[in-house]
RNA sequence: GGUCCGUUGGUGAAGAGGUUAACACGUCACCCUCUCAAGGUGAUAUACAUGGGUUCGAGCCCCAUACGGAUCACCA
């Protein structure tokens, strides 16, 4: 009986070799210095903002290359696959303008000739694979119980051991092939272990592409290779997937570098080529002092859906993740603002070594930025599906007079510095709130009136402007020259400067009297440009909004 | 506990032995101004974790310490 006999016994009906895969999926024709890479994640049906950086460094390199950037969706963990969880991510990333050349494009459509794509239909190669390994005496099955493993477990933490499968903890290793062979057919379960050929005590070295030279032991663990249910686990399906879909560059969190000697060690096992390993720290946030990885649980801010609900451009948040992606981005879309992201090389060396905190204030500061380059009309579509999915009754009211709420977005923004407040869509509703009766009219108003007190002067100003003074033709110098004719009844500087050096000939300045006029229309004394706001609003809505305040 | 990585102002960072240690965000002040958002100017910030070494010279090289992070599953 040889190690044949027990490579046939558990895979009776894997006939394909390593060999043949080698022909299904042969070397791509691809020009010197395309990337092919790839982002693989678990359908859990949640896209991380880290794993949106990492897809979206991912498709940059190999988009920038002229190379190839996969889709392969990571379900050998049947417990955290979740329906609809390919789609989910593959629309969640489309959004953001990650797109893949190869890999799923819905729930069981795929392209690419170097699928499949989804792990569990790759079953068969992953045997073949192990197959190999079994024949080759460097993998043999393991029979050992959970609980076996968690009292071995125990008995290394008490002595102060290193924790693993190695060396004389490794109880199956030396199992003969009979007993192997007799155990499975007694159907015994098992798992199948790579027997590590590694000395913990000898030191290989790597180059990370991102973090450069790493020094680590070599991998001594005789890890699992294939799961009792059949499937692979992680790092041998890396192995085989990596290799026949011929990535040249893994793109993965950092959380992998513990292992790379592992993954070393399983591509020297079947002389495959090793591809680059380029791995990307997390994003962290500070938690009280402490920093952590951003959290799915914990952080709101870790979830696209965060952002859909504020209404916070998606361009915004990938300009954000750009700038933290490569260090000189920032200063290159600064001076290039005209030009897509796409645009803009990145390299591998202005990707930070360490992780960065996840800032939101920087992320609203690019966010008003982007928002203020926009076009009205372009930002009313923006805003208006936004409230379509978010806040129905304010879309209603928005979109039910278009040039109007247009005109609205418009204000001051056609101009050589346009205005930057909005940092999301969702701030539209507060920030204009008053230009819409149907919500202004049901709003509670306060209206408190700094500088001017006197109620009874404050109604005599409002009813003297609107009967005297205001008119809807005037340009923006007569009106405002009119506020000052105004103030100037009144007793009030018609310049501040005036005021200024001339306290006491003046009750106040043409500001005090702005303020009146602005609160009393608002009930807020900030506001976007008055005389845009009353030019909207027109001379009837103006005048019912101060004969209310003045017959109070 | 073992292994690995990291540490430049509140934040992201530039920096490949010789710089007054950039830049951006934030904060503050002033200017502009009818308010606000901007914009302009300036400032702020204990900034190179600490201690040793190498060197004529160290944020950059070496060692140690501290702190932070990652990882040590039949999860990925």
């Amino acid at each position: 009986m040889n190690n044949k006999d027990l490579a046939n016994l558990i895979f009776p009906n894997i006939n394909k070799t390593i060999m043949d895969y080698e022909n299904i999926y042969p070397k791509r024709n691809l020009p010197e210095g395309s990337i092919v890479t790839r982002y693989a994640p678990s359908p859990t049906g949640f896209i991380h903002i880290g794993a949106l950086l990492a897809s979206f460094i991912a498709s940059s390199f190999s988009k920038q290359t002229n190379g190839v950037v996969i889709l392969r969706i990571e379900d050998t963990d049947t417990k955290r696959t979740m329906d609809n969880g390919i789609e989910i991510i593959i629309n969640g990333l489309r959004e953001y303008g990650v797109i893949f050349d190869e890999g799923p494009i819905s729930e069981n459509e795929e392209i690419g000739s170097y699928g499949p794509y989804i792990q569990s239909n790759r079953k068969e190669i992953y045997h073949a694979f192990v197959k190999y390994l079994l024949e080759e005496g460097k993998a043999y099955p393991c029979f050992c119980s959970e609980e076996e493993l968690e009292t071995t477990r125990n008995m290394q933490t008490q002595a102060r051991e290193r924790i693993g499968y190695y060396g004389k903890w490794a109880k199956c290793r030396n199992n003969s092939i009979e007993e192997s062979y007799n155990r499975i057919k007694n159907n015994e379960p098992f798992v199948i272990r790579f027997k590590s050929p590694g000395d913990f005590n000898k030191i290989i070295t790597y180059t990370d592409v991102i973090k450069g030279n790493i020094e680590m032991p070599e991998n001594d663990l005789d890890i699992v290779i294939m799961k009792s249910d059949g499937l692979p686990t992680y790092h041998f399906a890396h192995l085989v997937d990596d290799h026949l879909m011929r990535t040249t560059h893994v793109i993965r969190a950092d959380e992998w570098v513990p292992s790379v000697p592992i993954h070393i060690q399983l591509f020297e096992a079947f002389n495959f080529e090793k591809p680059y390993f380029c791995h990307i720290s997390p994003l962290l946030k500070n938690d009280e002092g402490s920093i952590r990885k951003l959290s799915k649980r914990k952080d709101p801010e870790c979830a696209m859906s965060f952002y859909h609900e504020l209404g916070v451009p998606n361009e915004s948040v990938l300009l954000y993740l750009a700038t933290i992606a490569n260090s000189d981005f920032e200063e290159w879309y600064l001076k290039n603002k005209d030009k897509n992201i796409s645009d803009f090389t990145f390299t591998f060396d202005k990707i930070g070594k360490s992780g960065a905190l996840f800032d939101i204030e920087k992320l609203k500061n690019i966010s008003k930025e982007f928002i203020s380059t926009l076009k009205a009309n372009d930002l009313y579509d923006r805003v208006s599906d936004y409230l379509l999915k978010y806040d129905n009754e304010f879309y209603q009211i928005f979109t039910k007079d278009k040039d109007y709420s247009i005109k609205i977005l418009n204000i001051q923004r056609e101009v050589e510095k346009p205005r930057k407040d909005l940092t999301h869509y969702g701030g539209v509703k507060n920030e204009y709130i008053y230009m819409y009766d149907e919500l202004y009219d049901k709003l509670e108003k306060h209206y408190i009136y700094p500088y001017i007190t006197d109620k009874e002067e404050v109604k005599c100003i409002l009813k003297v402007y609107i009967d005297k003074y205001y008119d809807q033709n005037d340009n923006q110098e007569d009106w405002f020259n009119k506020i000052k004719d105004l103030s100037q009844e009144f007793g009030y500087a018609r310049e501040v400067k005036d005021f200024k050096n001339n306290q006491s000939m003046y009750k106040g300045h043409v500001g005090d009297v702005s303020t009146i006029l602005r609160i009393a229309l608002t009930s807020r004394d900030k506001t976007i440009d008055l005389y845009s706001i009353m030019q909207l609003l027109g001379k009837n809505r103006i005048e019912d909004r101060y004969n209310k305040i003045i017959d109070e």
